[in-house]
DNA sequence: CTCTTGACGCCGG
DNA sequence: TCCGGCGCCAAGA
């Protein structure tokens, strides 16, 4: 096994780790492609991008917690609403507390 | 086949 | 703390 997943299974896996992300919690780009093995910041951003509308998009951050200029306002409304721990300013979140920790 | 761009990440100044 | 540059991987022109 150990094979190269392909494109459309990556995504796939993406979508479905986004999915189970918590309230409360978020995830990066670049610590999504560690959970999976597998591509890189840039392709974890690429799928969010394009099959992103169907799962809570707004709990994918930067690695320093820091919201994506495209993300817009309506992120920093569903963090209020799930209770997000942010940081005084509300422009990036708190990895140490908001950081979801992955285990199957 | 080559060059550029992009929901990124990390290091150096 | 803020700004710039380089690296990574895939898709589009």
């Amino acid at each position: 096994m150990t094979e190269p997943s392909s494109e459309a299974d990556f995504t796939e896996r993406v979508l479905q780790l986004v999915e189970q992300i918590p309230p409360g919690k978020v995830l990066a780009y670049g610590l999504i492609a560690k959970i999976l093995q597998d591509g890189g910041p840039r392709q974890v951003g690429r799928v969010m991008a394009l099959e992103g509308g169907g799962v809570p998009w707004w709990r994918v951050v930067r690695a320093d917690g820091s919201l994506p200029p495209s993300h817009g306002i309506d992120a920093q409304v569903h963090y209020v609403e799930e209770g997000t721990p942010m940081k005084a300013n509300g422009s990036a979140v708190d990895m140490t507390e908001a950081l979801w920790r992955f285990e199957s």
